[in-house]
DNA sequence: TTTAAATAAGATAAATATATCCGAATTAAA
DNA sequence: TTTAATTCGGATATATTTATCTTATTTAAA
């Protein structure tokens, strides 16, 4: 489904969001530990979601990464798979033609079509907020 | 959502089933040629379908791969899914958790289940024939 | 029995994804 | 101004996936 890269990338950014909401910055290592991921490869993907500007950086001393609180609900997992993995889960095709659309169909198109705009719905309906909150009231876990 | 090589053995299997319903067997060229895909790759991706009895082969002059008629109707899309990817799509987590299960969700497993449900449901209920007539009937495409 | 056409199997290569390492730049505080 | 803590960027390493090549084996028909 996902890239590990972007598996990562969403549970570091659900632990972010509700270290940000406790108005904590985190490191890579503090994250790593968190979401049970490598440590250097979790800074690499940090970097792109910076450079996206869906996460804050501050270098130096007491810095690390945030993000602001009053974006936390505007962030979908929309936003994180789309910077990570790119559109195809999006808009690629079941059977991965070149070309995909309705008049020239792939042989599952009627079939994974619904579930794709499901998936849409899902990835764009659910925001950092949710998730946080969710790991808060202790209703979810970001590792085993 | 699938690898590459799931895609292939999709697309072949459909192919095969087609020209096994017009009683010609084919060759890895063949289907190589029809579903846009590398002619040794997809060699390959025969030879863990026919280990798995999904496909039947004959080697020599007038040999290649066919599909028993009979069988064509109970070849679902989740039997070819399950020997190339393995079980991860079926029953893997949305985040990639070791432990899944409800007493221990991931963070999405709320959204995400139900439509790893339809997912299934599709894949399970979905079979050659069905994939063979749409594309014998001009209703899909196997490659661009 | 010979030949040509075909699959099977194993070795290898190339591309991509995942992961690690290190030095440079930045910054807050002592 | 020095130090310690931090991100950033590039280089490198490893694992996995995708793809190719080469040789052996099988088989139907001539
Ligand atoms: S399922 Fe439909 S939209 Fe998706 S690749 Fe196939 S034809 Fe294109
Ligand atoms: S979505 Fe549910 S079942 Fe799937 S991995 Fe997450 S917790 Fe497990």
């Amino acid at each position: 489904m996902f890239s590990k890269a972007c598996e990562y990338a969403i549970k570091a950014c659900i632990f972010v969001a509700k270290s940000s909401m406790q108005n904590n910055r985190v490191t890579p290592k503090q994250i790593a530990e968190e979401i049970n991921s490598p440590v250097a490869f979790t800074a690499k993907i940090m970097q792109e979601l910076v450079k996206s500007d869906l996460v804050d950086s501050y270098r130096g001393a007491y810095g690390g990464f945030e993000i602001d609180k009053a974006k936390i609900d505007q962030i979908s997992l929309s936003k994180i798979v789309k910077v990570i993995d790119g559109e195809k889960l999006y808009d690629g095709c079941g059977l991965g033609l070149d070309v995909c659309n309705e008049n020239h169909p792939c042989p599952v198109h009627y079939q994974y079509k619904t579930i794709r705009e499901d998936l849409k719905q899902l990835l764009d309906s659910t925001n950092l907020k949710q998730l946080a909150l969710g790991i808060e009231n202790g209703l979810s876990y970001l590792k085993t």
